[in-house]
DNA sequence: TGCCGATTATGATATATATCATAGCCTGAT
DNA sequence: ATCAGGCTATGATATATATCATAATCGGCA
């Protein structure tokens, strides 16, 4: 399970910037690691939140249970992001679940251990309240961006997040089901696989299976902001 | 300006809990208090970030100018809440604006003063960090709940918004004008007034001018609850 | 006082989106 | 190997929502 390296860590110098090398070792030694394949769950919306939970590796979506029995996808997140953060600190229970996307491992550290340190340690505690609030914010701003959309621009906002957050590349192979884009982009199913025929016929897009490759990412482009 | 009196404030209580009394005596002595009318702007989207805002009564919204010129309304917040928290800690500059929907007054405590306080007590940084993080919490779970609703759901979650977090009545001037309240669910003016009315005609609700009755609740929640 | 612009209101119509139906395909389970 | 179920896909249709047009009302302001 502990098989990472602390030395070289980006957790270090990323999460743990204010704290001494002592309380980094004894961190270090009682994280744990964890494995994921494709399609596991990782955090279950009630579970009791015990862990501050970071992602080495992998792609995840944060969801939760809508009233009407759909789920909804609140954002995904990506390696070097902290995974558990939304009510971490003001709630005992999660209110949303987490889920792998894509193979992913991640970091586990012990929330007493992390509120301790901050507790004592005021650089700490406001240097992760930075990224709790950069991260709230990232997904508050993509939440406005989608909803101000219609459909056709809800999907090109989407395919250029992957392209451009995700994968840095034009073509990729989309981690998440037609399904899941409607539940992310708040859409029917049957809109969203639409709506990528549509763009395919216009040459907008190329559609191999999972991959898609941005073919006029200009255009794409346009479709986003223009709704 | 500086007229509230310091030993009552509810602030106190609130916010400084792990304050020491020295260092709120500094705070109190130089914090500012300021009245606004309403329909006055309180923060400009693009202005710096230097005070640490606190509402003390009225009734404000967060807001934010979309790509297509039109405003989209964020959240609104009550007395007790903190006003500029969203990137507060993460940006320098305002990504939103306030404005005043009620006459309200705020104070303001220099924002470098909270910090460097939280940087030496852990214990008052993860406070912060926790109310924060309610804060963004409850306006995620609304985004979610009234994205998952349609037209007329959403119109009912907003009346019941109003009448149970904000007025705590059945009967209630409504705050925001028609064209306010399809910038916060994001439909428009004309689908609002509508809806209003049908609501009006059902006999679920009375309109006298600026003065909304939820007749009754029961359907209305229904209603919210399937959309 | 009277005018002007914004807000509320309503109707007619166009458009966007959801729903329902059907089918091919793929994958996992038996 | 076969079946069941989920995912992708597409079309027809119903419904929800936006857009456009018009008018009444209200409040600020010259």
């Amino acid at each position: 399970m502990n098989t990472c390296n602390c030395e070289g860590c980006e957790l270090r110098s990323l999460f743990f910037e204010n704290v001494s090398n002592s309380e980094i070792e004894s961190i270090c030694t009682r994280k744990t690691q964890f494995h994921y394949k494709k399609g596991e769950v990782i955090i279950q919306e009630g579970d009791e939140i015990q862990e501050f939970i970071y992602l080495k590796s992998g792609l995840v979506k944060l969801y939760r249970n809508g009233s009407n029995d759909k789920q909804q996808i609140i954002c995904f997140a990506l390696p070097l992001d902290f995974v558990s953060l939304l009510s971490i600190f003001s709630e005992k229970y999660y209110k949303y679940s987490v889920a792998a996307l894509e193979d992913s491992v991640t970091c586990n550290i012990n929330l007493d251990e992390v509120k301790s340190i901050a507790s004592q340690n005021g650089k700490f505690a406001m240097s992760i309240m930075e990224k709790i609030n950069k991260a709230t914010d990232n997904i508050l701003v993509d939440f406005l961006e989608v909803k101000q959309k219609r459909l056709f621009g809800r999907i090109a906002y989407i395919l250029l997040y992957f392209s451009r957050k995700v994968y840095n590349s034009s073509s990729f192979e989309l981690p998440v089901s037609r399904k899941e884009m409607a539940e992310y982009i708040g859409m029917t199913v049957e809109n969203v696989i639409r709506t990528l025929s549509d763009l395919r016929k216009d040459g907008i897009i190329k559609i191999n299976g999972p991959i898609i490759e941005i073919a006029d990412e200009e255009r794409l482009e346009r479709i986003s902001e223009l709704s």
